[in-house]
DNA sequence: CACTTGACCTGTCCGC
DNA sequence: TGCGGACAGGTCAAGT
């Protein structure tokens, strides 16, 4: 599932080897996965300037003020498949559409699930969407701090922290791996409630989160299932996770058996013993 | 208004 | 073996 440290693992693979490269053809397999309005056709022969990350958004932005956003959702990839580089298995069942660049080089956007979607439109509207209007501050960015995670936890005094943090107008980029890894990383039960929280408790959520980040970041992220980089690449940040997909399983910690429960419609996992409700 | 649930989809795994 | 159902979990619309 790509999150924040996922979506910015592909995004710096493709700005390595797209930037400066011409579309010259695209194929559009499954037509939802568009959104309407601007075809995959108008990035024809416009040349690829930059790469940029809203949360978990990727945006590709082209020459003559063209962008195309992608957000992958559940199962998205984008795979890059090259001269140098070649992805033979490529295209497969999965995939819904592809870009092609006059270096020969192949884009490929697959999605098992077909939840993912990519958006054509002018670069000056990007930053009007709604989606990238309404996102919280980026964890990731220097200025984060204990200050900007309560303020920005403010808005949702109601919830439990984990739904909080799932919440993307609350921070920008988590979901739920690095939720769950976050919050034992501070050692906070999912579901306090945010109101409920104390300074201490924040102080280390404000550290766990950026931490937990920056180490799946440093290991090409997590692939639980379908997530792979922009060169076809598994990340191994669960092979060392602290809770998320080890359920059952001896605590790193304390060697309690770790325990799992529905959260926000979601699965949740967490140390009863290091992450007591309280 | 604040929060929860269902829809969107496909593939895998589990119990009967 | 076959088959129904649970589960995987991001976002938005609809429901409570």
């Amino acid at each position: 599932v790509p999150e924040l440290p996922e979506v910015e693992t592909i995004r710096t693979g493709l700005s390595k080897h797209l930037t400066n490269q011409t579309v010259s053809a695209f194929t559009l397999l499954w037509p939802n996965s568009v959104t309407p309005g601007l075809s995959l056709d108008s990035l024809i022969g416009h040349t690829v300037t930059s790469f940029r990350r809203f949360g978990k958004l990727l945006v590709i932005d082209f020459t003559d003020d063209l962008s195309l956003m992608a957000h992958l959702r559940m199962t998205g990839q984008l795979i890059l498949s090259t001269p140098t580089a070649p992805i033979p298995t490529l295209p497969d069942r999965t995939t819904r559409a592809t870009l092609s660049f006059t270096s020969s080089a192949t884009l490929f956007f697959n999605d098992q699930r077909k939840f993912g979607r990519l958006t054509v439109l002018p670069t000056p509207e990007v930053l009007l969407d709604p989606f990238v209007t309404s996102l919280g501050p980026d964890p990731t960015d220097p200025s984060f701090s204990t200050r900007v995670l309560t303020q920005a936890l403010a808005h949702h005094p109601g919830l439990s922290v984990k739904a909080a943090l799932l919440d993307q107008h609350t921070l920008a980029g988590i979901g739920n791996i690095y939720a769950d890894e976050a919050l034992f990383a501070a050692r906070i039960h999912p579901s306090t409630p945010v109101s409920a929280l104390t300074t201490p408790q924040r102080r280390a959520l404000a550290t766990a989160i950026p931490a937990v980040l920056n180490r799946a970041l440093s290991l090409g992220g997590s692939t639980s299932r379908n997530y792979l980089n922009a060169l076809g690449q598994r990340g191994a940040y669960l092979d060392t996770a602290s809770v998320y997909g080890r359920a059952g399983l001896p605590c790193h910690s304390c060697g309690t058996p770790l325990a799992k429960f529905a959260l926000a419609g979601r699965g949740t996992s967490f140390c009863p013993r290091c992450q007591r409700l309280r």
